[in-house]
This record gives structure tokens, C-alpha cells and sequence, in this order.
DNA sequence: TTCACTATTGCCTCTAATTCTCAATAAAAC
DNA sequence: GTTTTATTGAGAATTAGAGGCAATAGTGAA
């Protein structure tokens, strides 16, 4: 799991900065409860009302950065904007079952997909950030309605 | 697999009507080679320039219908839009390795992955449209490249 | 076949998520 | 401290995709 002081490191072997900013989005993720994910604006407004503002620019780059150090996971939900969560490691990390007309998700947990993703990025020669089954559905009270689409 | 006739039967079960867009489209997309991708604008100009012009709205409209009917699938890689590809049964179905940096992508198949979602959904009483695991990784060239993120 | 109904198309405008620009600020190294 | 340059904040710019609407054309019934 990350700590600020494994971030500033990590960042430093890069070439790159610690900053409050980057502080506060780390620390407000890992104090997020686990099946919570939100967007960039959300995030905005919540670190915002807890007196600690970061700008919505510096927000949406930082979530890109950590998205790509593989601190953060990138979800596509389908509402039309990127969520993200803390990548937590094994017995935390988990897959979403979504339904593309209403957008309910439900989590679940299974070791032996984490295992594919590693031993498949593996073999190519890739370096896991992240692995995630998407399931795209129709959940139980969309397909008892008839509404279209 | 999908045929023109079993599309329009789908569509008039549920009200919908059957229009040369679509066909046009169906057409395109099983005519694609395996593993090949498009969104919505490159396959707007491969149609035009087959002489089957498509209007952009109308093929925006008719991919994310048809990804709602299960007959492609939506795929989120590096690029920042969204890519359509058949979502062909069993034997082809497959997943992706996409690097983060540079956006090369791998497919891998997996009968396990598809089974455990195909079961995840049914457990939940979800109606599958698509399951697909996405690995997020660097690939061996941009690990080596000293670039920044 | 023809008709009436309404889903769909095409064109165009609009929206909203995300990126870009750039001057000001502030980490980090010396 | 001073210097260097990555990062921030504010706002402008971009762009994938959605929405509005009049014209068109599938469909099912007569």
C-alpha cells in the first residue's frame, strides 16, 4: 500500500515532485471506504468542503499520473466520465459487474483472475498496473422493464 | 453470430426498426478482420470511402445500440475514445494488455475469464452482454524509455 | 398496395469532460 | 540561501459524443 513517503520516493526516481496537492489526493483515497470510487469533479468538490482546495486541472493531471504509476485504478463505469479508486493489493482487489442501462455495479473478488492478469502481463514482458474484468450486463429490474435501449 | 436477418428480428422484438445504417454497419464490422478495432469517426470515413456513407450522429447512435444489444463490444484502450469490435462467441472471444504509455495493445484469450463471468452474471441474475478482462501495464519499450509518465 | 404511425436519419448545435497555455509558485539540489 | 525547473491555478481551447428537429422511410394494418 502507499504511504506519502513511498510516493515522494517513487516520485523522485522519476525526476518528479512531492506536493501537498499530491498529498491530499493520496490521503483522501486511502481514507475512502473500499467499493467507493468517484470522478474528478467529485473529488474537487469533497477535498474542496474539508478545507483542503486543489484546483480541478491540478486534480484531473494528478489522477492521470497516479492512474499511470498504478497507484490508482481507471475505472470506465458507464456513466461517462472516469472514476478512480486506491489500487489496493490482493485480498482487496476486485471486478465490477455492470449494467450498461442503469449503471448499477455490483464488486466481486477472484483470485485466480488477478492471477491470469500477472502471469499474462508477465509473459509478454509487461509491467502490471492494473487488471480489472469488466462485465457489461443487463441487470434483473432493467430487463423486467420495457423501456427501449 | 450475427446475421442481417437475426439483427432485425432483435430490433422488431423490441420495436425497433431495421434500417440500411445498420445493416451497412453489421456488415462492416463481420467483414473486419479479427482483432481489428475502429470508433465511431474512422468508421464513418471506411464506409464513405466504400461508397456507403453513414452519417457520423447515426453511426454514433447505432454503435452504442448495438453494444447494448450485445452484438459489439466497447472497448476503453489508451486513446481517450471509444473502439467497436464484433463481439464474436466462444472460440474468439478474447481479452487485452494494453500499455498505458504508448497505448500498444495485445489479445489474449482465456476460457476460464469468460467462464467466470458468464457464472458471475448468472449468480447475480444479470444478462451478459460482454465480459473482458483489461490488463493495464507498461510494455517492454516504454519501460526501457526514460520518459516521463 | 396504400396509408398512417412513428422510429430513424442527417445536419447542425450544444454540452461537458478533459486537456492545454502560461505566468506565478515552490520543491529539490547544491 | 540561491538556482533550477516541475508544478500549480485560472481560464481558454478542444473534442468526443449527445441532443433538437424537420424530413425520410420502415412497418403493420386496412
Amino acid at each position: 500500500m502507499y504511504t506519502t513517503t513511498s510516493l515522494k520516493a517513487e516520485l523522485h526516481e522519476r525526476g518528479w515532485r512531492m506536493t501537498p496537492q499530491r498529498e491530499k489526493i493520496l490521503i483522501f483515497f486511502q481514507n475512502l471506504p473500499e467499493g467507493k470510487h468517484l470522478n474528478a469533479e467529485e473529488l474537487c468538490e469533497l477535498l474542496e468542503s474539508q478545507g483542503e482546495k486543489v484546483s480541478l486541472s491540478t486534480i484531473y493531471r494528478n489522477l492521470k499520473l497516479m492512474a499511470r504509476m498504478g497507484i490508482l485504478r481507471e475505472l470506465e463505469l458507464a456513466e461517462g466520465h472516469k472514476n478512480y479508486e486506491l489500487n489496493r493489493p490482493h485480498p482487496h482487489h476486485h471486478h465490477h459487474l455492470v449494467c450498461v442501462r442503469c449503471g448499477k455495479t455490483i464488486e466481486f473478488k477472484n483470485d485466480s483472475i488477478l492471477k491470469t492478469g500477472i502471469k499474462t502481463a508477465e509473459k509478454e514482458g509487461y509491467h502490471l498496473l492494473d487488471c480489472q474484468l469488466m462485465i457489461h450486463a443487463i441487470c434483473p429490474s432493467c430487463q423486467r422493464s420495457l423501456l427501449p435501449a
